[in-house]
DNA sequence: GTGAAAGCGCTAACAA
DNA sequence: TTGTTAGCGCTTTCAC
C-alpha cells in the first residue's frame, strides 16, 4: 500500500517465483485445465490465497482473444420492461462468468454504433441488441470484426439475423383481434415513435392491417406517437377524447402510455371500460395496480434475455448456430377493456 | 472474411506498414498526443479509416494500466428509481469515453463480492457501489488493490468512504414529519429488508427515533418488512387493516410498496387520505398516474447517478479526492396524505 | 518528428 | 507433469 511508489498488483510471476514454479503452472492451476501434480497445485494455491492474486483479464485476454466480455446494448432502462430484461441477461450471463457491458443507446443509431464501435475496441464476445432497425454499416462492422451479435424484442424470420424474441406483429394482433370481437371499430393507436423504434412500428403495422382486413380505413387523428412517459400517453388520450367522435378503444402499443391514457380517462370523468376500452401491452408489474386493472399483452421480456444470453454464450463455447427463437405471448384479460356499448356506437 | 483459418483483425503494426511508419507512430495519431507531422498524420489516418481498424482496448490497457472501465453494481434494476439511477451513470461514463460494467447483486453480499472480484479482473478504474453494507473483506479487496470506489444511496459521513448521496435519514424524516404536524400518531411503516439494505435501515432508524422523539413506543405490529413489489405492499397494508386499531397514516420507505398499500386501501374501501394517509419514498414517475396521486419524498436518483460517474471520473484523471456529496431530498406534496380526521382518531 | 525495442501479464506450443 | 519461450497488440522511454 506504499504510496507514491507506483503500485504493483502481484503477478502470476510473483506466484511462481514464491511457489518455485513456472508461470505455466501457475497458468495451469488457475484454469484447472491440464493435469498438475496435486503437491504443485496446493503450493499454488496457497500463494494464490496468500495474497489474494487476483488473475488480469486484460492479459488474459490479450493473449487468449477471449475477453468474456458481453456487450447488452438497450434503448432506456427507464422503461421497466427493459430493466427486467436487462436484468435477466446480466444475470445469466454472470452465471457463466461473463461480464456484461451495458449501454444505453436512447433510441438513436448514432450513439448505438458508438456504442457498439466502444464495445468492439473492449474486444466484447458477443453483443446483444435491441431490434433490427441500424445502418448497414453497423452491422458490416460486426461482421467485419467477426463479433457475434443477436438481436432482441424483434423477430427478424432472417437467417442472417439471428434473434430471440417474441413476433411483434402477432402480439399486437392479439390485442387488436381482441377489440374487433368484443365489436369495437373506431380503434385508436398510442405508440412509441415508428421512425426511432422498430418495434413500435411493427406493432403499428398489425394495427393498421387489422384495420384493414376488417375493411376500415386508417383515420390519422385516431394514432400517436409519442415517448415512453405516462405523461405522453395522457396527452395522447387528452387529444383523442376531444375528438367530435372519440375512438371506442384504444391499443397502446406499451403499458406507460397505456396507463397514462387511463389516467386521462379517470381526469376527464370517462368510464373505462364503459365508454372507452384500454388495452396495453407489456404486462408491466404496475399493470395490476392501476384501476381499472389493465388488460394488456404478456411479454416474456426476463425470459428473452436470459435466453438470449445463454444463446450467445453457447455459440460461443461450443460453436452452436445462434438461435433464431419466437417465444409467445398472451393476452391477459383484466378490467380496462370490453365489449362495445351499443350507446358509445 | 475468411472462415476455417484464424481471423486476425488489423493491428497497429499493419496499419504501420502499410502508412510506412512505425507502430509509435500510429499510437501518437491515434492518441493526438504527440505532435505528429501532418503529412504523416495524414497518411496514417487514411490507412486507419481504410481498413476500418478499431483499436484493442485489452492490448491498450495493459500497456497503460487503465482500462476505461467503470463497474457500476446496484441491487436491482426492477425497482425503476434504481434504473434511473444505472442509466444517468452509463450516460455520464460515456460522455467521457469509459465504458460500464453492469453489475445486479439482488441485494447478496456474496453475489456482489464476486461481482466485485470479477470486475477487479477485468481492471476497472473504479467502482460505483449502493450502499455501504458489506464484510471488510470486500472492502479490503477494494483498497488492496487500489480501485477507488464511491458509495451511492448512503451518505457515509466517513472520509474513508467517500459517497454522492442523498440522507435517508432526514429524507424519511421529512415524510415523518409531514404526518406528526398534521396530527398523526398511530403511523405504520412499510419498508424494504433492513438486514440486506441498510438504506432501508436508515429509514426505518428514522421511523423509529421519530416516533420516541414524540414519546411515542414502537408497535411492532405497524412495522412490515417487504421486497420491492407492489403486491408485498398490498399484502403489508392488509395486514395493518385488518388490526382492531389500524394506523391512521403509514410511510412507505418506496414507492412500489406505497403504491401496493394505496390498491389494497382502495380494494379494502378505506379511503385515502380520508381514512388513512399513505406517503411513499422516491417519487417515480408512476407516483402522480395513481389515484390519489402519491406524496412522496422526491430523491435525485439521476443526478446521484451521474455526479458518482462524474467524481470517479475526475478523480481518475486529475487525482482529484473523490467527493462527498449530500444531495437534497424534498417532499412532494400530492393527494394521498393528509390531516387526521377526527372520527379516525 | 520518428523509430527501435522493451515491456504490460497472461497463454500455449514445444521440449524436456 | 513441468519449464522455456514466443508472442497477444499496444505504449513508452530513449536515441536519432
Amino acid at each position: 500500500m506504499t504510496k507514491g511508489v507506483a503500485f504493483r498488483r502481484k503477478t502470476m510471476r510473483d506466484i511462481a517465483r514464491e511457489a518455485r514454479v513456472s508461470t505455466a503452472t501457475v497458468s495451469r492451476v488457475l484454469n484447472g485445465s491440464v493435469p498438475v501434480n496435486p503437491e504443485t497445485r496446493k503450493r499454488v494455491e496457497q500463494v494464490v490465497r496468500k495474497h489474494h492474486f487476483v488473475f488480469d483479464s486484460l492479459a488474459g485476454g490479450l493473449a487468449t482473444r477471449r475477453s468474456r466480455l458481453i456487450g447488452l446494448i438497450i434503448p432506456t432502462l427507464i422503461n421497466s420492461i427493459y430493466a427486467a430484461f436487462a436484468q435477466a441477461s446480466q444475470a445469466a450471463a454472470q452465471s457463466q462468468r461473463y461480464t456484461v457491458l451495458l449501454g444505453v443507446s436512447e433510441f438513436s443509431p448514432k450513439q448505438e454504433e458508438r456504442l457498439i464501435e466502444q464495445f468492439i475496441a473492449h474486444r466484447v464476445e458477443a453483443l446483444i441488441l435491441t431490434g433490427a432497425d441500424r445502418p448497414a454499416r453497423t452491422y458490416q462492422q460486426m461482421r467485419r470484426n467477426q463479433v457475434p451479435f443477436i438481436i432482441t424484442w424483434k423477430s427478424t424470420g432472417r437467417e442472417d439475423l439471428p434473434s430471440v424474441s417474441f413476433d411483434n406483429r402477432l402480439a399486437a394482433g392479439q390485442a387488436m383481434r381482441f377489440l374487433f370481437e368484443r365489436g369495437h371499430r373506431r380503434i385508436g393507436l398510442i405508440c412509441g415513435r415508428t421512425e426511432v423504434n422498430d418495434r413500435a412500428r411493427e406493432r403499428r403495422e398489425a394495427y393498421e392491417s387489422m384495420l384493414k382486413e376488417h375493411g376500415l380505413s386508417l383515420n390519422p387523428g385516431l394514432v400517436h406517437e409519442c415517448d415512453f412517459e405516462f405523461e405522453a400517453g395522457r396527452r395522447a388520450m387528452q387529444k383523442m377524447l376531444s375528438r367530435r367522435a372519440p375512438p371506442t378503444a384504444i391499443f397502446c402499443a406499451n403499458d406507460i402510455q397505456a396507463i397514462g391514457a387511463l389516467t386521462q380517462c379517470r381526469a376527464a370523468g370517462v368510464r373505462v371500460p364503459e365508454e372507452v376500452s384500454i388495452i396495453g401491452f407489456d404486462d408491466l408489474p404496475i399493470s395490476t395496480f392501476v384501476e381499472p386493472q389493465l388488460t394488456t399483452v404478456n411479454v416474456p421480456a426476463a425470459e428473452m434475455g436470459r435466453l438470449a444470453a445463454e444463446s450467445v454464450i453457447r455459440h460461443l463455447a461450443t460453436g452452436a448456430p445462434l438461435d433464431s427463437i419466437i417465444l409467445p405471448t398472451t393476452l391477459v384479460i383484466r378490467s380496462s377493456a370490453g365489449a362495445l356499448r351499443s350507446e358509445a356506437k
